[in-house]
Parts: structure tokens; sequence; C-alpha cells
DNA sequence: CTGAAAGCGCTTACAG
DNA sequence: CTGAAAGCGCTTACAG
């Protein structure tokens, strides 16, 4: 009795198809040089025998480095909120690296639309076979992004989304349901009839659409739970403690009631350095895991925070792009971070 | 001018050592018939070039699988709560399967420690080349992971640890700590003087330690914050609904100002119901996104989840033995998982 | 357009 | 006790 050989892989297929492992790699790999009869001939078997690539042989083989590149926002004396998603991205790059995966890093500085052109031109000069992005100039962003596609180089998002552009994924927070849970953790530290107010601290104000879906959905929270708390907004477009100082000083003493704040971002550790040089004890939610809010959170001036694991963020986006590019998987179009709820009792055990 | 040649791996130290690469294999895997000189020179060049060996030449060359062992408690009727432990491990075994790695699942019965017994020899008849284990009945447990750890298998803990025994690592809850959490949260939504009452469900309450921490973690977070309500332990052991309800209803005529209650377990479904049934409008916390403790939530009738992401111990655990065995990386020797807060307003976005 | 050969880093017989 | 050679499944020049 012969022992039938089951051959697998490029060999078998090349076997039954007549030609050489060379050309079935060809076909593979959509090289050109093969004829449209060998091609057919090939794909047939390929799809007969539902054939795998083995990735490690490849891998193996090529001893081939992959570039990716991260485009993100330079990490600022004024919030270290960067850091986490560059930590995320960094942990990612030590796991694939012995896949020949190299990161190379791009930064921007938030405050300047230049600086956020050169870093992306230096980027695509260095032909990265896989691109992070986190965007904030929508139109610089958007131009970039275009000619992304146009190379074909797969792009994940993270903390922003750009959604009109194609991208291999998004990973970031759900804005407006943010909001909505902001509202019921301020819900649960005060009365019937305590107003609350909501301050906007950016400079940049009108083109951050960040906070405006969480001032959304934040208010849509009360209508929905029928409370009548009246709810003000005060926006502030100096981010300096000085002026933002004045302003919240100025608008308690036209809204003597307001017993909650809600800041919509993570500049909430300015506020609450005022209230505490002020004495006052007004209930305070904001934003993120950074350490300047977390020592509020600790000396009670901060209720909660609410953060979307930024460095999971990063993590979860150089995995994507290396499971895309390694046929591991294909992530959704859309991952939405959880809402996570931060005290001082939990902050401990959070890791990003 | 010569370039240099910078040969890796089994090459370089044959080069170095002056023999053939099938010496220094031999070394590598400690097999016999190598001089001790030899054997020690090239252990030397081992330490010297921290060599580290490629795991995928080595899977490619052997042509053999890696098994990976689970033996993690049954989804009952009662609770699917390690339905995603198991989701988790099935994701992750997804991602590594192209590495070789095969998952072999056992499980036993939270009822039986004769099933844990079975389970775990069925295993062990397998030869598995890693284990994760979600430990609970703690002499069986450890009987079986001192027979692990002389057979030199890695070995994961998830959920529950067995602190004497050593492991790769372990993942999985700080107990004491989300005893904490859960104090704070109850002390949201009640005033000065009223009573709380902590609930353990569990047939075997005395050998369940976690809900003794969570207990220890819930009261000291009273008495750290100099809070006087009063709080006062039902422990009940039969988990059907009926002397669940029973229980509750006399402990309740009995303290009739408490206000709160905190259920240790992920039973806080059982007293959700109860609670509606009556009309109570008590304040109520609890454990675990479970879909019948969701739904409770989402009526209004729990308060607060704490959960421990079940799921993602599942994936790490997984994750840490294949970066451990493909030398990517070690594992901290516990990982402590984040302890999240679930409400209705941010359970959608909870991804297990 | 196609094939033959060498090589990725390791393991496995086989020969001496 | 040790070495030379073949092979894992794939990729990459090179030759024709």
């Amino acid at each position: 009795m012969i022992k039938k050989v089951e051959l697998t892989g490029v060999k078998e297929i090349a076997r039954r198809a007549n030609v050489s492992i060379g050309t079935v790699d060809r076909v593979i790999h959509n090289r050109k040089g093969v004829s449209d009869a060998t091609r057919q001939k090939i794909n047939l078997i390929i799809e007969e025998i539902n054939y795998q690539p083995n990735k490690m042989a490849s891998l193996l083989a090529t001893k081939r480095n992959l570039n990716f590149a991260i485009l993100i926002p330079k990490v600022s004396a004024e919030t270290d909120y960067w850091t986490y998603p560059l930590n995320g991205i960094e942990q990612a790059g030590e796991e694939v690296k012995q896949f020949g995966i190299i990161i190379q890093y791009f930064f921007y500085d938030l405050d300047s639309r230049g600086s956020f052109n050169e870093a992306a031109e230096e980027l695509l000069n260095c032909n990265p076979q896989a691109i992070l992005l986190a965007p904030s100039f929508i139109e610089e962003s958007t131009a970039v992004v275009k000619r992304i596609n146009e190379l074909n180089i797969p792009l994940v998002f993270i903390n922003s989304d750009l959604p009109k552009q194609p991208s291999l994924t998004y990973i970031g927070p759900e804005l407006y349901q943010s909001g909505r849970l902001a509202a019921q953790l301020t819900s649960l530290s005060i009365a019937h009839e305590d107003e609350i107010m909501i301050i906007n601290i950016s400079t940049d104000l009108e083109n951050d659409h960040h906070l405006v879906r969480k001032e959304q959905g934040f208010r849509a929270y009360f209508n929905d739970s029928k409370l009548a708390n009246p709810i003000t907004t005060l926006n502030i477009y100096d981010t300096h403690i000085g002026s933002v100082e004045k302003s919240v000083l100025e608008a308690l003493q036209q809204n003597p009631n307001v017993q909650a704040f809600f800041v919509t971002n993570s500049r909430v550790n300015i506020v609450a350095k005022i209230l505490k040089k002020h004495n006052k004890t007004h209930s305070l939610v904001g934003y993120d895991f950074l350490k300047s809010n977390i020592n509020y959170l600790i000396d009670g001036q901060i209720n909660f925070l609410i953060c979307q694991r930024p460095k999971e963020q990063g993590y979860l986006a150089i995995m994507a792009l290396y499971k895309h590019l390694f046929n591991i998987n294909e992530p959704e179009k859309a991952i939405y971070m959880p809402i996570d709820i931060i005290t001082k009792e939990n902050y401990r055990f959070y890791n990003s």
C-alpha cells in the first residue's frame, strides 16, 4: 500500500498546476509576469484547496522590515495626554518588532497647522507601509489622508475620526455618549434645584467639535431624564489659569446657585485648582487620566474623571495594522472605546 | 574595506565555538551527547551574545504544534459569567493559531470537586506545553498546580490566584479594592443615617474568600471615610430565588432603615428581581456584566455594576503564554485588572 | 512569461 | 562525541 503523500502549500499548488513554485508565488502576490491562463489555473487551485499561506515561513524568508509611521500630537507642557497613546504604541511596537516591524514617529504641534503639514510631508517621504494618524486640523488632515489613500497605504485613525475619509478603522471615543455619562455622574451629587455649569476651555472652541458633542450628550441626558436643573454654559477661550479664574469667579457670581461643574476636556484640573483656592466644594466632573487631574481626584476636589483608554487606543491601532498586514484578521470599521469612570477608589488599577 | 558580516543565531554561535550548528542545537536543548568542555564553551557564548532563539524558524523546522490547555469552570445555566473569559480565550486563540498554537479546552463544574480533578487529569494526559487555570477549590487546585510546576509547564492563573504556588502570572481582580469602590458608589446615593446591607449569596460561603475580601474593602471604606452608616451583613447559603427572597424580606423587616444593598457577587440580579417585585427602590450595587444584570441596570433597579474585564482576562492569559513561549516578553507576576464601573450610560460600549 | 536554485534560522536523521 | 546535509514553507534574485 502506497502512503498517500499530502503536499500542502505552494508545492502542492505548483504540482497540481504543473508549474514551478516561483510562478505560484507570483500569482499569490499578484505580481505581473504570468500569463492569464496560468494565473487562472493557479487561482482556481488556490481556492480549491483553500490555501492559507504560512505566515511564519513567509516572514522567515523575507527578512523584510515593515515601516509603520505614526503622526500624533507632541506631548506638551500643558497636558501629558498624548504620552498615553504614545506608551500604547511603544508597547505594541515592542511586541511586533520580532516580525520586522519598525515604527517611525512623527509629531506635530497642536497649536500649529504648519507643523502638522511639515510632519506629514516627512512621514510620506519615508514610504511607510502603514500609517497611524491622530487628526486634529480637519482641512489639513483631509488633504493628507487623500494622498495616503491614493497610495493605498493602510491607515488607522485614533482619538478623532475623519468620517468621510476611508480608513482601515477608527479607534477612539464616542463623544455624545460620554457626555451623557458625565451628566449621569453629575446628577448623583446634586439636589433638585441645583444649577449646573458646563465649562468649555479651548483656544479653538469653534473648531473643537469634541467639546460640542459632549455638551450635547450632557444636556440630552438631563432632558431625557426629566431633570429640571438649570444648565448654563461657560466658554473660555484663554487657557491660562488667570483668565480661567476670572471667568469662573465671574460666572459664579452671576449664577450663585451653581452646585456642579462639568468641564468638557482634560483641563478640569485648572478648575479644580481654582475651586480649591477659593474653598469651594462644588461637584466637579471632567476628563482624562492625567497626573494633575488624578491629584485633585485623590484630594476630593474632582468627583469623577471620564477616560477612554488613550493607551489602549495607541496599542490597538498598531495591532490592527499588524493584524491587517499579516492576514490575521480585519478590524471593525470603528472601534469605540469603553467609557471608563475613574474615582479615587479605582484610579490605582487603571493602567493608562 | 571588508564589510563586517554580522551573523546571528546558531550559525554565529557555531562559528565562534568552532563547532557545527548541530552541536549548538544539542546544547540549546540540553540534549546529551556533548562533551562538557564543548557544552560550557557554547553556553558561555550563548550568554555573551544574549542569544534569543527565533521561535518562528524553530516552529517551521519542527512542524510541531504547541498545545495550550485551559481549565476553567463550565458555563452554567445559573450564570453566564464564564462565557466572557472563554470568549477572550477563543479570540486570542484565533490570533495565535497561525503560530501552530492549538487550544484544548477542559471544563469543570463549580459544584463538584470531583469534576475538577477529572478534568485536570485529562488535561495533564494531553501533555500541554502551556496551561491556563482558573482555580476554585484551593486544595485540589494546589495539588494539580504542584504537578504542573514539577513538569515545568508554564502556567497562568485567571480570576483567582493561588498565591503560594509559582506561576508565570496571575491575571484577575484585586478584590479588596473593588469592595472599597463598591462602598464609594453606595455612599453616593444614601443619606447620613441610612443603613446599608451587604448580601453574600453563595452555597460555599466559608470557602469563598472572594466575597470576604470584598466585604472587608467595603467596610474599610466607610471606616476610613468616617461615615457612620450602620452596616449589616446577610449571608444566604441557598441560591434559589425563593429562599433568597425569604431571607431578604425577613432581613428588611428586621432592619427597616436599610436604604442600600451591596451584593458581593454577580447574583445581584436575584436581589434586583426581588426588589422590583416588591416595588422597593433601594440603592443596589453588585458585580459583573451579565445579561440578567444589565437588564436591571437599564431599568434602574441596579445603580452600578462593578466589572473586572473577564473577557480581557482570558485574552491576556493566552497572549501572556504565547509571548512567553515565543520569547516576546515576560509578564509581570500579577496583572490586576482595572476595576470598571458600569452604569446605564456606558454599558453599551463595554465590550465584555 | 517561467523555472531552478539559494536562503531565512532552526531541527532532524544519518554517518562517522 | 561531532559534523554535513536535507528540509520546514516561503521569497528572492537570476537566468533564459
